[in-house]
DNA sequence: AATTGTGAATTGATTCACAGCT
DNA sequence: AGCTGTGAATCAATTCACAATT
């Protein structure tokens, strides 16, 4: 949140499946939250949640919980709660598109080498099918692949990419978004400090940890 | 930014220097981004700039930024536009406590290694001084050093450590946070997946780059 | 003429209050 | 009785429109 990092379009037209018609973005990001939870107590074999336990449990208001979820439907039952393992199902397709997704990473330096083999993506259905440097030595083997920057486009098209990750110095941002968006690229997870120019129908999430950092400590005293 | 990520407590009251009186959180985020832009400015000699232009550096609109400014004081002149180095000065002192301070880490693990080693911290004046892991043999020496967790409160409380960066499993997350608030601890930079309970007078921003990606992933068609 | 500062208007998000099911 | 679903009310953040200033 801590937001502030989610940044860009304010909320979407929701046509792709049934919905009600505008869903905040901010409710899209909390439905990943649930997600997790009603996972996590289908796997304990617990079969129904009240809002106010789930809403709980994803530090939420339980109004706030029934509210995000009524974009999509009614899932649950009056008195009782909802059944864990519909909701399981219902999420799932909300956020289909979502999982399992081949991701590539811009920029092997030090955060952009931690990131390939941080092991938080996967587990969540994410794999880095590649990386790219413009420094060669960097780009040897292994897995996954560290390539150079002049395979991007062909790398692109060739395995219908959508998501990228781009850890490149400020400086060189831009130029590798241009490249990126020219191929097709459609989201792009930005740790570089610069604001991103694309068009609309690209996507781009801002995560600046060292911003992250100087506003936590403003509030310190 | 976003999104999002930054949760915690919805605004703050600003007693310790001059201002108006309720300063919405995302204003001080965004504060930093503004203070990096007039830095740079600065250093490229540049002496003015008008709203427009820093607020498409920021990626916001100008109004936005204007109405930012004027929470801490009346910096500009009308007709001309901001003195970049009164800019500098100004939102210096007001994110005064921001930088230098000293930061720990707990979890050494794959993403936590990472970020030991994160220059983007140096460079924005956070220096991690320790990192703690429940596992001895990754504790060994070596700069930062990797503590055993019985040298946690005991540390922090000799260097006067007030900012955490926390990186262990989502298990242990809570436990480790009670160490933490029981020890001083005032800010946490949280990228466990779980919610964390603090009281009221600790702050924690969540970071949680597997939603980030989950949740740009819904905007793909 | 240019550009800030700001009250008012608007837009967006959250919470309340309670009707409606089971 | 318990708990969801939701329109209305509230609260917060953004943007507009324009007066004020240089």
């Amino acid at each position: 949140m801590g937001g502030p990092p989610v940044d860009a379009v304010a909320g979407i037209r929701y046509f792709s499946h049934v919905a009600k018609f505008v869903i905040p973005r901010k409710t899209v990001y909390r439905l990943s939250l649930y997600f997790r939870i009603v996972e996590r107590l289908h796997q304990n074999r617990i079969e129904t949640v009240s809002s106010a336990a789930l809403a709980k449990a994803a530090g939420v208001k339980p109004t706030q919980l029934r509210k995000d979820l009524t974009y999509f439907g009614q899932f649950g039952t009056r008195g009782l709660g909802y059944k864990v393992s519909s909701l399981v199902t219902q999420l799932a397709s909300v956020l289909r598109t979502a999982r399992f997704q081949p991701v590539i990473l811009i920029g092997a330096g030090n955060l952009g080498s931690a990131l390939i083999h941080y092991d938080g993506f996967a587990k969540e259905g994410f794999e880095i099918v590649a990386a790219f440097d413009i420094r060669p030595e960097r780009a040897k083997g292994g897995n996954p692949p560290i390539l150079p920057m002049d395979r991007l486009g062909g790398f692109i098209s060739e395995h219908s990419v959508k998501l990228a990750i781009l850890t490149v110095p400020g400086t060189n941002a831009q130029a590798v978004t241009n490249a990126l968006v020219e191929a097709g690229i459609q989201a792009i997870l930005n740790f570089s400090p610069s604001i991103l120019q694309v068009p609309n129908n690209v996507v781009v999430n801002n995560v600046n940890l060292a911003i992250e950092l100087e506003n936590l400590s403003y509030f310190i005293t």
